[in-house]
DNA sequence: TCGTTATTTCGAATATTCCAGAAATACCGT
DNA sequence: ACGGTATTTCTGGAATATTCGAAATAACGA
């Protein structure tokens, strides 16, 4: 991952309103959650979450599909343990000091 | 880390100029980097520099230590660490999906 | 086709970010 | 105290973000 690309996504998450969105999607698991149930949820006016959403998906951390009248939300869990790695290498590259951790942090493979 | 915090972190890191600054910083190691030093190596405005690093100070990414006449940056690893950690839960947090990763991400151990 | 529900786009007000030059401040060595 | 180096604050302008309500669009069911 490009660090360009990486800002771009922290940059995404880094907003109390679209890292609740993006939690509740990643909470919500493989089967996701329509735009509505979201707002309802939140409870935030449609549009904002509309703008906020945009966002989210024009980095790639969050996709969505058609169902009948109600889109469907899910989270890019490949591209999200991307910008873990990335993050976890910009933490110790170069550096004398990448003694594995105590309790290393295990991220859980896509489902 | 309460979700505030975190997306205010995510957000000091998602400038293309800070994650360029704060990884600069976290391969500088232990030892830090002066602010002069790191305006010489990323060739910006000392005063855009000067702004930078308040934002990452100001949400403890980052730590300052007077030395004579220069200010010694340092990444505060054990923040980083809670915000990775924080990210791990998130992307997992009351999801069934959880098993381990074939190649789970290995955080070092603080310095 | 008509009505209903779901979601996005538009428009506008307000607020914030980003950048850099100039001036100010902090600290040291002499 | 003075001069020099290091860093921050001030200032301001251009660009972008955030928010909402109203209107527009999309997709279905009857």
């Amino acid at each position: 991952m490009k660090l360009d690309d990486a800002a771009a996504r922290l940059e995404a998450l880094g907003n109390p309103t679209r890292l609740k969105i993006y939690r509740t999607l990643v909470r919500a698991g493989e089967d996701g959650m329509a735009v509505g149930r979201l707002q309802d949820r939140l409870d935030i006016a449609a549009s904002t979450l509309s703008h906020h959403l945009k966002a989210l998906v024009g980095v790639g951390l969050v996709t969505q599909t058609r169902e009948a009248t109600t889109l469907i939300c899910r989270t890019n869990y490949g591209l999200m343990r991307g910008l873990l790695e990335y993050l976890v290498e910009e933490c110790c590259a170069e550096s004398k000091r990448c003694a594995p951790a105590k309790a290393p942090i295990k991220l859980p493979k896509a489902a």
